[in-house]
DNA sequence: CCCGCTGTGATTTTT
DNA sequence: TCACAGCGGG
């Protein structure tokens, strides 16, 4: 076993050798928290500890897939292999995979992205409201949601409109078999809780679990945890936490602080272990940070230090505008790239919104500086995409209602959204899947014959195509490419697309996700059941983030948690901005404080924070104050730089620029527009 | 089925 | 201002 204690600091040592009962190790920002789960993991086997009785649960397949990796590079792969870790869903998945019959559904229930759920959900406004009221599915989305979030069950009485889309939807859901996001997690607290025989099971399997980034769980995730590693027999669970109060910016989607502050009410006497050793930035960034962040008020206090030293001062820079801005970070970059010998990958511009990115990116572009923007819309989210998979799911079951929705006409086949209604509404009387309530014979009385031919062609088809992909050592994924092509749904996308490059990316991620397949038969024996369910948690974007290419970060400060650069520029700190005007009105304006600490706290040698003093917002251009957080900075460790005053003044006599020569990139290249 | 008109709303997005 | 969704006309 190639790890060493004598490695770590003393917290980081006291948090590794504690295994047993409740431990909440409060790790900030760059303390090392990966490497003391990890090495966690090893002393643990060292101890004589099984592997497979360890669990370990983070929130992302990135975190997940990284966690394995370092914990295989420590301990080979065949002990590594053994330590379950996994995102709460996978882990939910896995759980109501052998038992949700319990629960009234089926084994091979299907999972609802959120597409499909707001499909459902219009669907079911359409049928339920009365005149005069109306609801978006998305605010129908997001309130049934947070319901779940808090352990509620669909009302039994239909008192409000939201009730009873929520009781229908729930219902429904059931129907067909298929569970939403939050259900992973609703239906599989609620199997633990009912189930003692199954509880107790998980129980026995995992004697030891371990929780990454717990600051960011919500309700059920925490009674998950809770059932997962209390014993029914009251020995003191042995449950691990490791996150950070301070951090915690994802309370807009039920995110619970509360779980971390109040650990102690959760799981009593733990032992309590602060990391504050920061190996990741200077102390200027750090006490910039550290002063912030001592505003808020319900917090666990911490101070967080470095052995870097101070580096240089954290800059403030204030710009007439966001172009201006834009401009003077692309043309430093430029010049601070060549003369510090850096790489663009070096650097880094995080923004609150995305809609910031814009002027960012133009500015990039004239200056022909290369970047990569991180988020945005994903491999998973394109029409090909979700076409394909709900051709492959059909295939493999034909009674999933959403994936058939989606193909049934696409491309056209001459099943018209009038036929499907009817179908759609013969399945709700008659508690059947749209693809057996298309073959009963009360649904053709009602419609055209052709309706009736088209219907029976594509039901052979299906049928065909079922039976190919089940033939005993076929090559599936083969298989699956003819049934794409055979569709015409490659015909159907060419002309859909409205130019051939378009249509030739669109092709190619065609061939990416069955390529995908093929990757995943190889390491993997869950067949293609087993592969959609990947699909549906995302667990194969890895190679998404190769993608992205090299060139300077643009990203989201929520993005941009758990990620460092070397030299990071954090823009648009103005009021309305960071903090959000929203935040206001929700009273969040502490997570909004969070969200600037996890900014300035990405930045390991220097950073540069801006404002601006108008930005162009909802088509027109809106004076800017500056954010109410830059008086909560400690000025004797900011630079203040007003760019406007910098421009009209001679370079030479500036103190600015012995210190920033970088500086002088920004007024030969970036005067303005 | 496709196009263009009009109205609306405009944070963040781990699964 | 601009993006995009939903709808009605060709």
């Amino acid at each position: 076993m190639s790890f060493r204690l004598f490695d770590l600091n003393d917290p980081q040592r006291h948090a590794v050798t504690t295994t047993e009962g409740p431990l909440l190790i409060l790790a900030g920002a760059g303390t090392g928290k990966t490497r003391v789960i990890t090495f966690r993991i090893g002393y643990m086997l060292s101890q004589g500890i099984e592997a497979a009785s360890i669990l370990a649960v983070t929130f992302t397949n990135k975190a997940a897939n990284e966690m394995r990796e370092r914990l295989m590079a420590m301990l080979g792969k065949e002990k590594a292999g053994k330590v379950t870790m996994s995102t709460f869903h996978a882990l939910c998945m896995r759980i109501l995979r052998q038992d949700i019959e319990k629960l009234g559904y089926k084994k091979n229930f299907t999972i609802y992205d959120e597409g499909d759920q707001t499909g459902l959900l219009k669907k079911i406004i359409t049928r339920t409201v009365a005149i005069g009221e109306k609801m978006e599915p998305n605010v129908a989305k997001s309130l049934i949601s947070k319901a779940k979030n808090n352990g509620w069950n669909a009302p039994q009485e239909e008192k409000t409109l939201i009730g009873a889309i929520f009781a229908r939807y729930q219902a429904d859901l059931k129907q067909l078999n298929a569970v939403d996001f939050d259900d992973l997690l609703l239906l599989t607290v609620k199997l633990l809780a009912e189930h003692a025989d199954v509880r107790q099971r998980w129980q026995k399997r995992f004697r030891y679990v371990m929780v990454d980034e717990f600051q960011d769980t919500n309700r059920l995730q925490l009674e998950l945890v809770g059932y997962l590693a209390k014993r029914d027999d009251g020995t003191p669970p042995n449950v691990a936490v490791v996150g950070d109060d301070d951090q915690s910016i994802y309370g807009w989607r039920g995110a619970e602080v509360s779980n971390i502050l109040e650990f102690e009410t959760h799981f009593p006497n733990p032992t309590v272990v602060k990391l504050e050793q920061n190996y990741r930035s200077t102390n200027s960034i750090l006490n910039t940070a550290n002063t912030l962040i001592k505003n808020n008020p319900r917090r666990r206090p911490k101070q967080l230090w470095s052995g870097k030293g101070d580096g240089d001062k954290v800059r403030l820079v204030m710009a007439p505008n966001d172009h201006e801005e834009a401009d003077f970070i692309a043309g430093e970059i430029a010049k601070r790239k060549a003369e510090g010998n850096l790489r663009y990958e070096d650097f880094a511009v995080l923004f609150r919104m995305n809609a910031q990115a814009r002027s960012l990116e133009q500015a990039f572009q004239e200056k022909g500086v290369p970047y990569r923007i991180i988020g945005g819309k994903s491999f998973f989210d394109s029409r090909e995409v979700k076409d394909v998979l709900s051709y492959f799911a059909c295939t493999l079951n034909a009674d999933n209602d959403a994936a058939l929705l989606r193909i049934i006409n696409t491309p056209p086949r001459g099943i018209s959204e009038a036929t499907v209604q009817k179908a759609l509404e013969l399945s709700i009387k008659e508690k059947c899947s749209l693809f057996q309530a298309l073959q009963k014979e009360e649904l053709h009385q009602g419609i055209t014959p052709r309706a009736v031919t088209a219907i029976h062609e594509f039901m052979t088809q299906l049928d065909a195509w079922e039976t190919k992909l089940n033939e005993p050592l076929v090559n599936q994924p083969e298989v699956l490419r003819k049934i794409i092509d055979e569709s015409g749904y490659y015909d159907d996308l060419r002309r859909s697309c409205k130019n051939g490059d378009e249509a030739l990316k669109r092709e190619s991620n065609i061939r990416d996700l069955v390529g995908g397949f093929e990757r995943y038969l190889e390491k993997s024996d869950g067949g293609l059941s087993g592969f959609l369910d990947a699909m549906a948690l995302r667990q194969d974007k890895d190679d998404d983030d190769k993608e992205k290419g090299t060139g300077v970060t643009l990203i989201t400060l929520h993005a941009s948690k758990g990620l460092e650069f070397p030299h990071c520029y954090l823009v648009g700190l103005e009021e309305g901005v960071l903090p959000h005007d929203r935040s206001k009105l929700e009273g969040t304006l502490d997570e909004e404080r969070r969200l600037l600490y996890v900014g300035i706290t990405r930045a390991q040698q220097t950073l540069t924070m801006t404002y601006c003093y108008s930005r162009f917002r909802y088509g027109g251009s809106i004076p800017c104050t500056p954010s109410s957080f830059i008086k909560e900075l400690d000025p004797d460790l900011i630079e203040r730089i007003d760019l406007k005053k910098l421009m009209n003044t001679p370079v030479a006599d500036t103190a600015v620029k012995s210190r920033f020569a970088a500086m002088r990139a920004a007024l030969e290249t970036g005067g303005g527009r």
